[in-house]
DNA sequence: TCTGGGGTCCTAGGACCC
DNA sequence: TCTGGGGTCCTAGGACCC
């Protein structure tokens, strides 16, 4: 058996941790830029709004009814979310980061589900009274299931949070009233195929044979169609390391000033480098791009994946080789709105073959590197570097990130004084 | 005017091998 | 005119997730 724990509305509660008297007002938090709405609350859920819209389209509604935005801060969730992870980590032998609010916890050390329900319960008022968040929890013996659970969980008060699955009857009537859209693992695609075949239930889907899931929607779709019969089929996988590492962004205004995007793509090119060494690989590629807005006709590129002879995650060699890609096929008067770097053919760092003509020192450059890092995380990111930092005036307009909410838990100067 | 960011897995088809 | 059989690896694109 798993539970699956699951954050409510996660991003707007981690806004109304430090703002109670959002409490029970409609919130939504938007993604970068200030572009889309990636969380609601509630109330706001109620007006009928939809999770990924543009916010300019529902400006009008936001005003009629005091909808509070913030733009995203990814410091805040991200800590709050490792608080939610340690304390889930300590009552079972295997947790399953999903993403940063939802984790798998298996529970098949203890003996019975009555004892899984009571640790749920116990775990949800944990939360809810150490970090200030609402979560919710769906026991069951198929990770899918525990999805379908967790909402059951989520939108019924009379479950209280916590919602187990543990028979064939009540998987059934579960599955009776779940529209089969909203089953993980079913997206645009395959609902459509469903619905042309008279499908609109979870339990529809499930009550037809492995070979119709088969044809219609492939493997993906088999192993959905056997977790809601419930065969466990979705594998637990120890945490890999990152396949590809992106960092981009889409900037406020157009960017036709050579200089400031090299220096947007060298903070870019620094995150992806130390996300890299922290899981102690090194990348064979590395793809850049920027790109004219994909919103008008005539998409102007700039693309280009670097190879490097020898596998590497420093800093300076790898923002070198982006820059002369990027100088190289700038064209001004571009009005540049998005860039972003993608690391792929990722390894690990040890045994990386070397080359026999190699003219760098690798040992030195290590050397440095770490010494780089070593003052960077004791005094903050970019305290010294390769390449310039963006100056002030100009990066205050580069991204909108004016409705952030401060680093409450990440930054000294954040944290909130209380007057008793 | 404005419309995000970061991932994974699967499949089909091409290139190549003996 | 006719021109096998069996395999691997790589890549681009599709579909999905939060």
């Amino acid at each position: 058996m798993f539970a699956l724990c699951d954050c409510n509305n996660f991003f707007v509660s981690c806004e109304r941790v430090f703002r109670p008297d959002l409490r029970d007002k409609p919130v939504v938090v938007l993604s970068g830029n200030d572009g889309c709405v990636v969380a609601r609350s509630n109330e706001v859920k109620q007006l009928g709004i939809k999770m990924g819209v543009p916010f300019y389209q529902i400006k009008p509604l936001a005003e009629k009814y005091g909808i509070v935005h913030f733009s995203s801060n990814f410091p805040l969730y991200g800590d709050l979310s490792s608080r939610i992870m340690r304390t889930l980590a300590r009552h079972t032998p295997y947790l399953e980061q999903y993403s940063i609010d939802e984790a798998f916890l298996d529970l098949s050390h203890l003996p019975d589900t009555s004892s899984m329900h009571a640790l749920c319960v116990r775990l949800r008022a944990d939360i809810l009274k150490g970090i200030g968040l609402p979560v919710s929890f769906g026991i069951a013996p198929t990770k899918t299931l525990c999805k379908v659970a967790a909402d059951y969980a989520k939108h019924y008060a009379g479950y209280r949070g916590v919602c187990a699955m543990d028979t064939p009857d009540k998987r059934i009537i579960a599955l009776k009233d779940y529209p089969v859209e909203d089953v993980w693992g079913i997206g645009r695609r395959s609902t459509a195929k469903l619905q042309a075949a008279g499908i609109t239930t979870a339990l529809q889907f499930a009550e037809h044979s492995e070979t119709f899931a088969r044809n219609l929607l492939n493997q993906p779709g088999v192993n959905t169609w056997r977790e809601l019969n419930g065969e466990a089929c979705i594998e637990t996988t120890d945490l890999p390391e990152k396949q590809t590492i992106t960092c981009s962004r889409t900037f406020a205004h157009p960017v036709t000033d050579l200089n400031l995007l090299e220096q947007a793509l060298a903070e870019f090119c620094d995150n992806v480098a130390r996300k890299l060494r922290s899981q102690h690989s090194v990348c064979r590629q590395m793809l850049v791009f920027v790109h004219t807005s994909r919103f008008n006709d005539d998409v102007r590129f700039i693309q280009q994946t670097i190879t490097f002879a020898i596998p590497t995650a420093n800093t300076q060699e790898m923002t070198a080789a982006l820059l002369r890609t990027v100088c190289g096929q700038w064209r001004p008067e571009t009005p540049y709105k998005r860039a972003g770097v993608i690391l792929m053919s990722i390894e690990s760092d040890n045994g990386v073959q070397q080359a026999l003509f190699d003219t760098r020192d690798r040992e030195r450059d290590q050397r440095l590197q770490q010494a780089l890092d070593l003052i960077n995380n004791r005094h903050g990111k970019r305290t010294v570097g390769f390449t310039p930092n963006i100056p002030t005036d100009k990066a205050a307009g580069l991204y909108n990130i004016g409705a952030k909410s401060p680093a409450y838990t990440t930054r000294l100067q954040d944290i909130i004084t209380l007057k008793c």
